[in-house]
DNA sequence: TCATAATTGATAGTATTACTATTTAATCAG
DNA sequence: CTGATTAAATAGTAATACTATCAATTATGA
């Protein structure tokens, strides 16, 4: 199978991590630590450890940690474009193309052979986790100028222009999509962490399809007035 | 005018800083200095010299800086409820009262004279800005053990309920609610810093206004099957 | 090929942060 | 007034988030 790269937004990192060996073990284990410690305990000194290197070499490749999670979720949301393309490819009904999208939007994640060097299940319980830190921050509008959430954007932009197609009178495309992608990740973390918060439950069983439910329930009924 | 205190879960302090007056200039100075470097660089230090105190006296009131933003936006959340409660009293047209909750989310916060200590302008700022990181932790189902998020919950299950009351089979009112809040404050943070994820937009006149319309219309819409 | 530049990684630091332990001062019941 | 309780100040410590320096390796090109 061919092993596919996604292109990132050179602002992201110093040193781009996809091109040396030490730059690809920074990526997969910050995911496995990210996701074990937390964010807020992760620190580059203990990935250093992990990895036999040392912090010097890690902040040649990441300003900081926090551009690392940038980084991370960056990557996260390209993917789910590459995805959301894929998925839709000849695909001409708009209803249709926004059900797919929303469908792997909220579709339990598994490991892509295409991209082997990510483990994109733990990479997902870190974005349900940690994405929101990307922007809830003082920089985020020097972030931004460096184009640092383009992906975001454009996976926002692009759903919400299968939203016009559909009802090209419809006022808030952008804002209906926004707050389908974070309330995705939102319910599950409710739904682990926070139950009485949601009504989307393991009890009920699968809780991917009960949020692909939901949120199909919410996005179709508001477009359509 | 009378002064009224909101009672708060005893687990979101050591000493209730609502009794002293060290504790009550450590809220009244933690939610300006919050609001002015953001809740990362935000220190006890920084605090403690700008109230003349010191560090270790604040720690005497709360266990820690995550614990304080714990503390105040649970003030918050309190508060909205108090006002819904307020708002909503003698009506009795449920989607009435969704209606008013909804306006009293979305609107813009001005100082409430009950409660002179607190800057609810500078709050808010915070609430759109933080509040997401007091339950985006490692540390959540101990923290949700304590009861540190009930003022959430109970006001997500108030608004649930009125949701009930208008469509009894409605399936999914606590996770169309915990939505449309945490919504309310998204749609508003990237009016101010990401506009091209919403359509609420500065240059259209009174966010504020069309933040209630994109929350009505949403929250309406999705209920009326 | 060999000098030189550029890049990589290791070592050792510093200022700040998040907290704690101990000491000192104020308060208050009996 | 005394002893007990509580509050607040002082002075720490371990960990964090970096930075500066140096040594080793690799790349380049005359």
């Amino acid at each position: 199978m061919a092993t596919l790269q996604l292109l990132m937004n050179e602002n992201l990192f110093i040193r781009d991590p996809q091109e040396t060996g030490l730059g690809r073990r920074i990526v997969q284990d910050s995911i496995c630590m990210i996701d074990e410690l937390g964010f807020e305990k992760f620190t580059f000194k203990k990935l250093a450890l992990k990895i036999d290197s040392t912090e010097a070499s890690i902040y040649r490749y990441f300003e900081n940690k926090h551009r690392l999670l940038v980084y991370l979720i960056a990557w996260y949301w390209n993917w789910i474009e590459y995805r959301i393309d894929f998925g839709t490819q000849n695909i001409f009904d708009p209803e249709q193309k926004l059900a797919i999208a929303l469908r792997i939007i909220a579709e339990k994640k598994h490991k892509d052979p295409f991209f082997p060097q990510i483990d994109e299940e733990a990479l997902y319980r870190i974005v349900i986790a940690e994405s929101d830190k990307t922007y809830l921050t003082k920089q985020v509008d020097a972030d931004n100028k460096e184009g640092l959430f383009r992906g975001f954007k454009s996976l926002c932009d692009k759903i919400a222009s299968f939203i016009l197609e559909i009802n090209p009178t419809f006022e808030y495309p952008h804002s209906l999509i926004s707050t389908a992608l974070l309330t995705a990740h939102q319910q599950l973390f409710y739904a682990e962490h926070l139950p009485s918060l949601s009504n989307v439950k393991k009890v009920n069983g699968d809780i991917h399809k009960q949020n692909e439910d939901f949120l199909n329930l919410m996005v179709f009924n508001t477009i359509k007035a």
